[in-house]
DNA sequence: TATGAATGAGGATTCATTCAT
DNA sequence: TATGAATGAATCCTCATTCAT
């Protein structure tokens, strides 16, 4: 997350089970602030303290602020993907184009989906407004990774598409869905019900596809 | 030794047109910085460096640095607003609801609204990020005045929406039009092209509304 | 834009010997930049550089500028506290109220009371002037904790003062002898003696006693 | 009040009756913010925005800042000397010395001193702590003029005093009396009343004399 | 005389990072 | 490995004063 020097990497790759759980402790104290406090409290003596280390300690397992927030961001981003994963992979490829939209849609929007989004939105626009080069390709590796197994998916299930522009179908389809997560995120008071968001959602989705 | 003094803000009201000027050198030397150079290269004295005047000349016409950051934000969602206004209101209310998506859809994308977008994806991350509540009220009160005119015009032009929750159709509408909007800006070297985004978007749009 | 961070002020609370040393540093730097230079000359840079440290340092200790002056001004008051319990306790209270006050006088003009005097004086005045409640609330505190016993010991001396207004006399006597070493500090070319000016206030206060 | 430079000095003598009126908007205005906010308030932008002027013109009748505030302190000055001329030059010099000291008492204690005392001990303090030599020099002058007058008054009603060290009587009155006022003015919820604060005064200031 | 836009030195504070222990 | 004291560059903001109109 970092464009800056590149002088000393002394940067422990944890071994210890101790290690392993100190650099977790770090990472969780940053989780809360985010989640809880916003990126405009981070600062590293503040998440020392409430990681209950000292500040020293940090720079053991991480090479500056930055490091600590796209540790995160991969994190983030890979538990998405693994959401997604298991909303689908079961076997499930054998069902209907609705049948897996509503699976997807359900697991997106799922509570515990939800702290990951937030996240998600938080460490992106920061990565995004400040530049971040290593966030930014972990993004697009990400999204190469997962465009030919949707495109896949959907020309398999919707054959009407291959007449349409697979890219661009696919983009509005991730921007949509992303962008209706957290919009329900950043808005706690919408008036709006979960299941309601869902089934409209779902509805969008498939209209569109089969449009 | 405990008690800030309060003195009066005494920001000036420029009434001058030199005052009037100075405070859009301001805006706009910031609007520069924030477009090229990220909301992380943003701070008072570069600001004024830019603007080609001195650091206590900003505090004539802002409050404090977010001063400046919110007047601009406000402007750009006013912007925003005008656009859509002149897209619909030339007596297009009697046009079919295809139209009215695609000169909606047209004017959103169009090259001149690029800047705005950017602007409002910066400065709106960095306001939900920073929990600042004037540019989060702003934004409300600018959902709420559109909202009803939106709903007003889709059960006008497609009765089949008074069946369905017409907040949540709306506020999936315009979260997914703002995030597909942003998403060509953040990835400017996306493959797709103006023309084929624009058909998508609308094709989207006119899918769900008929769903 | 509206609304700032409140971030958790990470003051160090000294346990190292180094971390205690460090502290006392600023605060004797503080004591003779207000002593010789007065609080006019009273600055984060310069004290951080009169100590000898950078001005990160002083932000570690201490929460802000006037958190300074404030620890300052709660030590000088506890100095003179000191100063009167120590003329008074040892086993004095069987005296007469002469000794009494001729030792109090004493031990209040005595040249090692000097310099907490003026530091009084500059301190005290600065937080009434600029409204600081802490430093009020203090002197408050310290006056209540004081007044019992004074008006015990006065009418335990001075029996005919049961039928005076007992909070009158002494909040005179208070105020007249704090103005007087006051006032000998801030015209130091005044001709009085130190022994003319102790026996003139050692027989104010006892003449105003048996008034 | 000021040690600076004295380069350029084309202050304005207001002869029209309007630029009279100019200047005593200023100081009114001044004096305001004294009372009211404390000297921590007072800054020339303020002041000049209080009494309804503009930056500049302050400056065409006063050199800098600190030459309005000598200024308001050579009045503050004036006006008390004047309630004690008042309360004396009534042909009461033939009066008795308790007459003559409760008057006076009671012309310092008078409500309509009040201002005038808040102020003085605003200013001189603020005088003190920053090394105002003109200030310092204009209380010099002033006791220069009293004291012999003083002097002469206590050894015609007190010839006792006469054996004593009269120089250190008159400061201690002074110094005492001062003080008492000040200290009132500072702890407005005082349960002391004003009469018995006169009384007592008085009493001390005469028991203190026939000592 | 009056105005008020502009100036910029001065001073307060933050926070990522280093390094001796 | 861990600690935490120290650093100081970076940034924000204030306010007395000037000067062109």
């Amino acid at each position: 997350m970092s464009i800056k020097k590149a002088t000393k990497s002394l940067i422990r790759k944890p071994k210890t089970d101790k290690a392993l759980e100190t650099k977790e402790l770090i990472l969780f104290a940053t989780t809360q602030i985010l989640l809880n406090e916003g990126i405009g409290s981070i600062n590293t003596n503040y998440i020392a303290k409430k990681a209950g280390i000292s500040i020293g300690t940090i720079y053991q397992y991480f090479k500056d602020k930055d490091d600590i927030l796209a540790q995160l961001l991969v994190r983030t981003i890979d538990a998405r993907v693994e959401v997604v994963k298991n909303a689908i992979s079961l076997g499930m490829v054998l069902n209907s184009i609705e049948e897996i939209v509503a699976k997807v849609v359900d697991a997106l929007l799922s509570k515990s989906s939800e702290e990951n989004s937030k996240m998600e939105f938080i460490l992106f626009s920061y990565a995004i407004n400040n530049k971040r080069l290593l966030v930014i390709n972990k993004m697009k590796s990400n999204h190469n990774f997962f465009m030919p197994i949707l495109k896949l998916l959907l020309t398999a299930k919707v054959p009407s598409l291959k007449k349409r522009n697979l890219e661009a179908v696919s983009f509005l389809l991730m921007q949509s869905t992303r962008s209706i997560i957290t919009g329900r995120i950043l808005n706690p008071e919408m008036k709006i019900s979960d299941e309601d968001l869902k089934a409209e959602l779902g509805k969008l989705i498939l209209a569109y596809l089969k449009a």
